[in-house]
DNA sequence: GTCTATAGCAGGATAGAC
DNA sequence: GTCTATCCTGCTATAGAC
């Protein structure tokens, strides 16, 4: 009961900083130093727990992004099972609602984004975990179950499934990553009412969009690279 | 005529190696000796021509990448204006066109994108040049065509047709920037005739996505924060 | 486990020869 | 303008005391 759990060990207190710290700056703008700074102990801390850099980066994902995505990914699952009327309107908001609200604290969402897009944008060897372990999976939920909800009789093309479900989440993988811009564009903050209105602007919008792949016929003309 | 172009100069070559590995590895992950050793000179070449690294970075977006986004931001907007039916359709196309296809090699696109992202993302002092003189104006200008267009009646409030220009442009950035991802979700290589496809569906997506945040009422319930 | 001390190297920047 | 030589700082990592 009152095990006092080793939570302030000064090997936590470091991977916390650490992770912290990498979600900031990146893999390469952090120094150890920094680390231990923060974690207010000596550099050779790092060493001795974690053996070296690169390793200590690499068990923030093990122990910490990994057990949070698992969070998120069963917030989605719960999320859909709860819904006794299922449709791609309410998967979407799902998934929107999993990655822009969520279970996660404001710092701890913001925190597991920032590592998680670092590593699909420039991977290093914590990819494995990232895309292999959760994106992969998490994604292809996600695009099977909206698939089974589409409405029958005129078969969405699966190319244009593949291509919809990535609008989905780039979209909101977009409005997650690019809050400085979103902000200064908007003028407005990322708080519980801003998100919420978002959240409803993508239901929207990907549904009309999803309207829109299936009963649209474009009328414009494909053009050549154009010139320079 | 023959003007033999100082384009060989030893501080154009620095300029180009810089470019090319501040897009790959980004500001940090690039050392002076990294750049000077690209441009086959020497280390102190740089602080000769820039005074320093930060400078030599800087002056990367003012005399490579600036004049690259004004040839983006006219083919944008010769685009539109060789329209004769304007439409939300077209505007999109034209966007998307510009972005993915555009009046760049797929080099300079892919470096010119990576180039912005990261400062999107990570600001340093050249966001100012990015986002004030580029993105800003160029953001401005496909929101007030594009609400122009939109039908008449039902006025779109002005929130959402932010967000409607935001979740374009995320689309395809997105699409751009993700390129990893998105080949390995469909398989395909980002070739013209992919790329057609891509500015296709983006544009039908995206034309859906605007009927359904005019048409579309949302039977969804908003959620609270939900638990941990 | 946590510290001090230090090795050993790579980084940015500058002075000054040519 | 371009190079050589060098300074100094800050980094990772390790050895060894406590």
């Amino acid at each position: 009961m009152t095990q006092v759990d080793d939570t302030d060990s000064l090997r936590e207190r470091i991977l916390s900083q650490a992770e912290v710290l990498f979600a900031d700056k990146g893999y390469q703008g952090v120094s150890v130093r920094e680390i231990t700074a923060a974690a207010d102990c000596n550099v050779a801390a790092v060493n001795y727990h974690f053996g070296n850099k690169q390793n200590l980066y690499l068990e923030v994902f093990r122990a910490r992004w990994l057990p949070r995505a698992k969070r998120l990914h069963e917030c989605f699952r719960r999320s859909l099972a709860s819904q006794d009327a299922p449709s791609p309107a309410s998967v979407i908001q799902a998934l929107a609602q999993a990655f822009l609200i969520g279970p996660l604290s404001d710092e701890e969402r913001h925190r597991h984004h920032q590592l998680m897009v670092r590593e699909l944008w420039e991977p290093t060897e914590a990819l494995e975990v990232v895309a292999d372990q959760v994106m992969g999976p998490f994604f292809r939920e996600f695009t099977d179950t909206l698939r089974l909800l589409m409405p029958k009789g005129i078969g969405v093309e699966e190319e244009r499934m593949a291509f919809s479900a990535l609008s989905i989440l780039g979209m909101v993988l977009y409005f997650n990553f690019a809050r400085v811009a979103v902000t200064r564009i908007t003028g407005c903050e990322y708080d519980l009412a801003f998100k919420n209105r978002l959240v409803a602007h993508i239901v929207r919008f990907s549904c009309g969009g999803l309207d829109g792949i299936r009963t649209r016929r474009l009328g414009l003309c494909q053009q050549d690279p154009g010139d320079a």
